[in-house]
DNA sequence: TATGAATGAGACTTCATTCAT
DNA sequence: AATGAATGAAGTCTCATTCAT
C-alpha cells in the first residue's frame, strides 16, 4: 500500500484471471476444437508458455473456465431472496432472474452446451465438470418445485424437473440463434407458468380434490 | 458376389455418399473444428485429396451433410398422414414421430445445435444452411399450430412456436446428455400437451367463452 | 463448309490452342512453378487430363509454350523490310520494331527471363528452348551488325552482341517494373544509337582513317 | 571444442541468420514458388515450425532475406573511396565493383529479379521491398551522374539512369544465363564508358560549345 | 478426342506442448 | 512467476499425374 507496487510486477493471480477471461470468450464462441491455445495467448497477451505455467494443459484450461464461470453465475443468480411470495411468483421471479444472467453472460452455457453435445471418445474433462455443475442446478430445481408441490411423486418430480431444465436450454439457445428478437426474460417467465401449471395439475391428479381453476 | 468389381471404378455417385456418410458420423460427433479430413478420409476409405474432388473445401463438406442429413431426416418425419384424428391426438401423434426419428439419427440436430450455437468471426456455410433449413421447421410447425388454433393472434402463434421449437431442442440435449434414461418419445408427448393447452389457453383468451376443463 | 460444324465438336487443334493462349498468360504472371494445371484447366476451360491429352505432362506444356511465343514474336518483328535506309537508321527502325512487339506481347520474354534466371537440379525443358530461340536472335544480331560494320573483329563483335542482348533485356525489365511510364520504343531507339556509335567507334579503330563526327 | 555445446540451446538470433542463410540460397535459385518451407528446413537444420517461429509466413521470410541481402551487398558495394579520380575513372571504377559483387553474390539480384518479373494478383511483399531498395540504388546513380555532369537536364538524367541501370540487370541475366565465359566486369566497365560519353554528348549538347574530340 | 474420378506426395501453416533460462 | 525458442504431429488444401471409359 505505501509502495504503489510496480504495474507488471509477476502477479500470478492477475494473470490466472487474464487467461481465464480470454478463454470463456474464446472457447464460449468457438467450443473446445475451435480453442486453441495460440488465441487465448494472442488474446490475453501472455505468451504461450506462460499459460502452461498456469494450467496443466488445455483440458485443464477449458475445466478451469467451466468451474470460475459456474461459480460467477452461481452468484448472480442466486442473490435475490428465495424465499418471498405465492408460488407462481416465486417461480416466475426466479425464472426471469435467470434468464437475465443467461442473457448478460452468455458464454458460460453457451460453451457448456456445445461441450455436453459432443461425444469424443476422450470426453474432455471440461465436459464432466460442466454435467456435474449442471446436476447442481438441476437438484436445486428439483428441490424447489417438490417444496412448493409436495404432493408430487418422484418420478414426476424427475420427469418435470427434466422439462424445466430443458425448456431453458432450449430457449437459451433459441435466443442465440436469434439475436435480440428474442425475449429471453418474458420466456423464461411463460416456462415457469407453463411448468407451474403442470406441477399444479399433476399434483392434483396425485392427490384427488379440488375442482377446476387454479 | 458374381460381380467381383475391378477394386477401383470410379464412381463419382456413391463416393460422395461415403465422403458424406462419414462426414455426418465424425461431425455429428465433434463438431466443426473436431473433423478432420484426415478423420473423414480414414473412416470412408478415400483418399484426403478425392474428398477434395468432390467438395470445394471443409465448409463446403459441412454444409452439404446439414443440406442431406435435413432432406433425409424430413422424409423419415413427415410419411405419416397429417391430416386424421382430434387435435391433441394429431399434435402427441407428430411430437411422437419426431422424437423416434430424432432417437434414430440423432447426428444431424446434434451438429447442427454444435454449429448454430458457435459465434466465430466467418460463420461456416454449414451453421447459415442449419438456420435455415431450421426456419423452414418452424413454419410448418406455426403452420399447424395456427390450423388447430385459428383464433391465435400473430404475436402469441410467434411465441408458442418459438417455445414448441425451444421445448424439443432442450429435451434433445437432455437426452444426448442423460443418455437411454430419457425416454424421448414420452417427453415430446408431454411437450405437445403442453403447448396444447397453452394454446388453447391462449386462443379461449382471444376468443371469449368456453368455461372450465377441457 | 456447308455443314456448318456443331461447335463445340471435338476439335483437337483448337482445343490445344486454348491451352496455350491460358498458359502464356498464366506462366508469363507467375513464371514455372506458379503455373498449376490447375489454374490452366481453370483459365481455358478444359478439365486438367485433357491438358495431358495434348501434352505429356507440365514441362512439356511450358516448352510448347516458349516455342510458339517465339514463333509468334518472330514472325511480328520480322514483317518489315530489313534492307532499307542507312545504317543508323536500319538499326533505330529495327529497335523501335522490337520494342513494338515486346510491349504488345510481353508475356514471352517476361516468362523467358524468369526461366532463364532459374538455377534448378533438373533445368526444365522450357529454360533450355528459350536460350535456343534466344540465341537465334542473338545470332541475327550478330550478323546485322558484322554486315553494317564488317571491319569489326570477333572478339568485339561477340562482346557488341552481348552488350546489345543484354540493354534489350534489361530495358525490358525496366518498363515490366515501372510500367507505362517507361517509353520502350524510345528507349530501344537510343540503345540502337549507342551501340551504333560503339560500333562504328571499334570499327574505326580496327581500320584506321575517317575524321571526327558521325 | 572446449565448449560442446550442450544440443540445441535455444539461440534466436542465429537460428534467424541460418534460416535466411538456407533461404537466400533456394531463394536465389528457384524463385518464390521454387522455394519450399521444407527445402528450407532441411538446408537449414531447423524443422518447418521453427521457422515459423521466426517468420509469420512465407512471404515474410522471402522479404526478410531480401532486405537482409541488400544490406549485405550494399555494404560490400560501397567501401571504396567514391570520391577520388577523373569523371571517367571512377565511374568504370565503381562498375567495376558493382560487377564484382554481383559475381561474388548473384542471389540477391537474381531473386530480385524474378521477384520484379512476377506478376501475380497479390504481389508478395519481398518484391515490393525489392523495388524499393532497387530505388534506392537508381537514386544513387541519378545523384552520380548529377554531380559529373551538373548540365544535364532533368528528362535526360532520368533517361540516362534508367538505361544505366537496365545495363546492369541486362549484363547480369547475360551472365547467369552464359556463366563464366561472359566476364562480367569487363562489361560493366565498357557499360560504363558508354553512359559516360553518352552523359558528355548530352551535356554538351545542353551547354553548346566543345568541338568534336571526346 | 476427351474427361470424371482418383491418388500419393507434398505444399503451407497451426497445433499442443516442452524445456532451459 | 514467466518466457523465448523449439519441436513433432497434425491441420487444410493443392500438386502433377494416371486411368478407365
Amino acid at each position: 500500500m505505501t509502495q504503489a507496487p510496480r504495474r507488471k510486477r509477476a502477479n500470478g493471480v492477475e494473470s490466472r484471471q487474464r487467461i481465464l477471461d480470454a478463454t470463456v470468450e474464446i472457447a464460449g464462441e468457438r467450443g473446445y476444437d475451435g480453442t486453441s491455445i495460440a488465441a487465448v495467448s494472442a488474446k490475453c497477451g501472455l505468451p504461450a508458455s506462460s499459460i502452461y505455467w498456469h494450467f496443466k494443459d488445455k483440458d485443464d484450461l477449458i475445466a478451469a473456465v467451466i468451474e470460475r464461470s459456474f461459480e460467477t453465475w452461481l452468484t448472480a443468480v442466486e442473490l435475490p431472496g428465495e424465499g418471498a411470495g405465492a408460488p407462481l411468483e416465486r417461480m416466475t421471479a426466479m425464472a426471469a432472474n435467470i434468464a437475465k444472467s443467461l442473457v448478460d453472460a452468455p458464454d458460460f452455457l453457451r460453451l457448456g452446451l456445445m461441450l455436453a453435445l459432443e461425444r469424443r471418445p476422450t470426453e474432455p474433462r471440461g465436459r464432466t465438470v460442466f454435467l456435474q455443475v449442471r446436476d447442481i442446478s438441476r437438484r436445486r430445481i428439483a428441490e424447489l418445485l417438490q417444496g412448493l408441490f409436495p404432493d408430487l411423486d418422484a418420478p414426476d418430480l424427475a420427469t418435470l424437473t427434466t422439462y424445466t431444465v430443458a425448456g431453458a436450454d432450449g430457449l437459451f439457445v433459441q435466443r442465440e440463434v436469434a439475436g435480440d428478437d428474442v425475449d429471453l426474460v418474458a420466456l423464461f417467465e411463460m416456462h415457469a407458468r407453463m411448468v407451474y401449471e403442470a406441477a399444479a395439475r399433476l399434483s392434483r391428479a396425485a392427490s384427488p380434490a379440488a375442482p377446476c381453476g387454479d
